[in-house]
This record gives C-alpha cells, sequence and structure tokens, in this order.
DNA sequence: CGCCGTATTGAGCGCTCTCAAGCTAGGTGG
DNA sequence: CCACCTAGCTTGAGAGCGCTCAATACGGCG
C-alpha cells in the first residue's frame, strides 16, 4: 500500500465511489479538474490536528476516524465519526483552522481535496456549488444524539445510525464498531461503564447480541422506537 | 408598520446594516440584484413550518424567533434562537423541506430571500459563493451548549452567549431575554424548575442579577470559566 | 505464563427530574 | 380602588438515572 500516493483519478475510478457522500454527476463532472491525492493513515494517526490552517477537505475512501477537541478538564470531546464514503473538514472553512483534531480508529484511506482550488472551481459549475451547499446543510439538518435525553435511547439511536453507516460486506449483518467503549461514551456524553451496562440490558432486553466490537441489531424496528426519546 | 411591505433596497440601506451576519463587501455588491422582501410578525407568529417546501432563507432585521421540533412525546425541542442580524432557513437547503418550526418571541422584522434566485446569483460572484460557505461553515463550527455537562455551566454559557448575540441599546448593560424560561429549558435540555433554580443560585452567588426576564451580568470572566464544563 | 489495556459489573452518591405547592405580575371587571 | 383570574416563575421534597470509585474479567501479545 503506497503511503501518500500521488493520483488525480475520476471520481467514477474511486474503490469509495459507490457510497461516497459527494458522488453524484455534477462532482463527477468536475472532479478532473480538481488535484486530488490519496493519503493512507494508520491507526491512531492523526489526519489533522486543532487549530492547524485549514487547507483540505478530506473524503473517506476507506476506513473510519474520529474528530474531537479536548476540553480544559482534559476531558475528549468527540464531535463526530466518519466512515467510507463521509466527507470531513469542511467546518474549518469559516475560521481557517481545522476546529478539532481528527484520528484514524482503523488503517484509513482518505481522499485529500484542496478547498482554495475546490471553492474556485465553484464559478465554472453552479450544480457544484448547489450539490456542495446541500452536502452541507445536510450535516446542520442532522440532529444531535445528545438531544436525546436518556441514555439507553442515545445508545441505540447510536447503533441504527452506525449500521446505516459503517458500510458492511459479511451475510450475518453484524456491525463491527470500530471505536472504543470509552469513544462511544465521549461521543454520545456517557461515561464508557454506562456505555457498558446499557449495551448489557439491550442484550439482556433480546435486542441485540454482543461480542466485544461485534454486535448484531435484531429488532431494527424496536430500537427505531427507543430513538426519540 | 406596513405588513408584508416589498421593499428591494440594497443592504446598505437596511436597518439591520450595522451588526448583520451578511453584510460583508461581496454581498452588498450583490444585494442589489436580489429581490428581498420585509415582512412583519407579531409575538406568536409563525415564520414557517416543519416540513413546508423550502423557499427562503430569512435575515432577522429586528425581534428573535426560536426554531425548534415536537417530538413523539409532544416535547418542545428547540434547536436554535436567532436574533437582530442572523440568518436562518439555510438548514432546509438539503432535504428542500423546512427542518423545523420558526416562530416570533417578540414582535419580528425578517428579510426574506428567495433561495433558487440567491443560489444563481453565486455564479456571477465567487466572493458571494465563498462567503455563504463561510456563513454557513460557521454554525457547523459553534458547538451545541448540550455538549456542557453540567446544567449551572450550561446556563452560564448561554447568558454569556445571549449577552453577546441580543443587542442593546440601553446603558445599564442589562440583558433582556425575549424568552420564557420554558423555551430556556426546551433549549437546554433542562426543566423550566431547573433552569429558575439556577438562575436563583447565580444571583445568591452574585454572579448575575435577575429581575424576571431582564437579567444583568456582573462578572463575566468568572461565567468564562464556568462556561467549559 | 504474566502483562496491560479494555470491558464488564457492583455499590453508593449526587444532580436533575417529577410532582406539587406558593408566589408574582399583569389584566379584567365590579 | 380592590377582588379575582391566569400564566409564568419560584421553591421544596422525594425519586431515579447516570456518575464515581473500585473490583473483576477478558483478550491480545510478548
Amino acid at each position: 500500500m503506497p503511503i501518500n500516493n500521488i493520483s488525480n483519478a475520476a471520481c467514477s475510478y474511486c474503490n469509495c465511489s459507490p457510497h461516497c457522500l459527494i458522488e453524484s454527476n455534477p462532482f463527477n463532472r468536475i472532479s478532473q479538474l480538481l488535484v486530488k491525492r490519496t493519503r493512507h493513515f494508520a491507526r491512531n494517526e492523526t489526519l489533522c490536528v486543532l487549530n492547524d490552517r485549514f487547507q483540505n477537505i478530506y473524503i473517506i475512501k476507506q476506513g473510519a476516524v474520529k474528530a474531537y477537541q479536548v476540553d480544559i478538564n482534559g476531558h475528549e470531546c468527540i464531535h463526530a465519526f466518519y466512515f467510507s464514503g463521509e466527507m470531513f473538514g469542511y467546518r474549518a472553512i469559516h475560521t481557517g483552522h481545522y476546529i478539532s483534531t481528527v484520528v484514524a480508529l482503523t488503517d484509513t484511506l482518505v481522499c485529500e481535496i484542496p478547498y482554495d482550488q475546490f471553492v474556485d472551481s465553484l464559478q465554472y459549475n453552479l450544480e457544484l456549488s448547489k450539490h456542495f451547499l446541500s452536502l452541507i446543510s445536510r450535516q446542520l439538518s442532522t440532529s444531535s444524539y445528545v438531544d436525546i435525553i436518556s441514555a439507553e435511547n442515545r445508545v441505540a439511536a447510536f447503533l441504527i445510525d452506525m449500521s446505516l453507516r459503517i458500510k458492511r460486506n459479511n451475510p450475518m449483518q453484524e456491525l463491527v464498531l470500530p471505536m472504543s467503549r470509552q469513544d462511544i461514551g465521549n461521543y454520545l456524553r456517557l461515561t464508557a461503564e454506562t456505555v457498558s451496562r446499557i449495551l448489557s440490558r439491550l442484550q439482556k432486553n433480546k435486542l441485540i447480541i454482543v461480542e466485544g466490537k461485534s454486535i448484531r441489531i435484531l429488532n431494527p424496528e424496536k430500537h427505531q422506537s427507543l430513538k426519540i426519546s
């Protein structure tokens, strides 16, 4: 696997193409014009650091990352996980500096797109402008888990979301979470102990089967009803 | 005060101009091209309704609004307040339908901008594209209050934020909150009772002076330290 | 095998919620 | 002018959920 492999292939040739967030005709039309770069990061490697100068938007070709800030108590506040096909970095557009540190949860391949060049290309393509605005707006329209009051509903909603976003190529429909219980807790504003207890409880109630990082969801419908507190 | 007064004045003549979020040279240059409309809403009147077709982006010239969804338990989840000079509606870009109901908290004047026309105008002005993306990105980069664990810190952070966003023309630096305690609670995911108790506690600790909806912040520095849990 | 990081489980505490009772301000009518 | 009403706000008592602290179990790896 080549590190920092420079490539300028059209999006249609990307291995992430079937489920890429920005995969769409308008983007493909423009994609040939953009110099993109595929980069590889090992588990625990840092993709970008809080306060570094904003330069690139990233799309994950393969793998998973977490984006977090460390608060004054040293607590790691995770505000997002991103998976295969998803885009990140755009939250830095306003400040010009990354507003979180992003770390790979597993071996991860990303597509790196220089923002300056990308935004300049918008003037040649109104459709791309519209599409990009729509993508960003999508992030604004998805409500956060912390809106959900009870811890159990929050974990259930998290599992449903993960099961929809993590691409799986196994027949058993099992979900393999790339993050630790602590990460899940930091994301949902719960402690790792609470996350663990709730997973046990959901298993006892025959809603899921837990085997370490691998989780099988037995009754997605039941979970749906849990989702909204 | 004319209702639904049609106007197409340049932004520079708007009474909101001194503190408008989208006030900037690039926008002013384009603003003459856009048909805008000034509309008036009385207290408790609805500006837009959840699931209605997305047509306009709004900028508040004067007043205040709350944006909320009602969850399946009938609980009103407020996800934002907007004040004079601020923009809303852009969260609907992705879905094409408004994702919340917006209601006036006081008598409110808004500037209504048709999105289709606005987005078409982007192709004539790259600077406007960049500026608009930056504005939207700003919304993504501001973290939510619910990230703050303790209720006291959440309320303190809320008060600091309000004091920065609500424009005042009084010398005593007093903050007049346009929303009820219940609204504050719905926004911070606390009960109205808890909000009330915490305001009393902050007053007892000589951090604020509460007189109904009017609040004076005595030690902004002390609050800052409260802000991050 | 022992080691270490992660996950699970338990006991007790504290914060916020629930439920309920008073309180206040503003409005209406006599 | 006061009596009365109502909605919103405040305050109190008790309960429950999630946190803290601590012990134990698991799993990968030398």
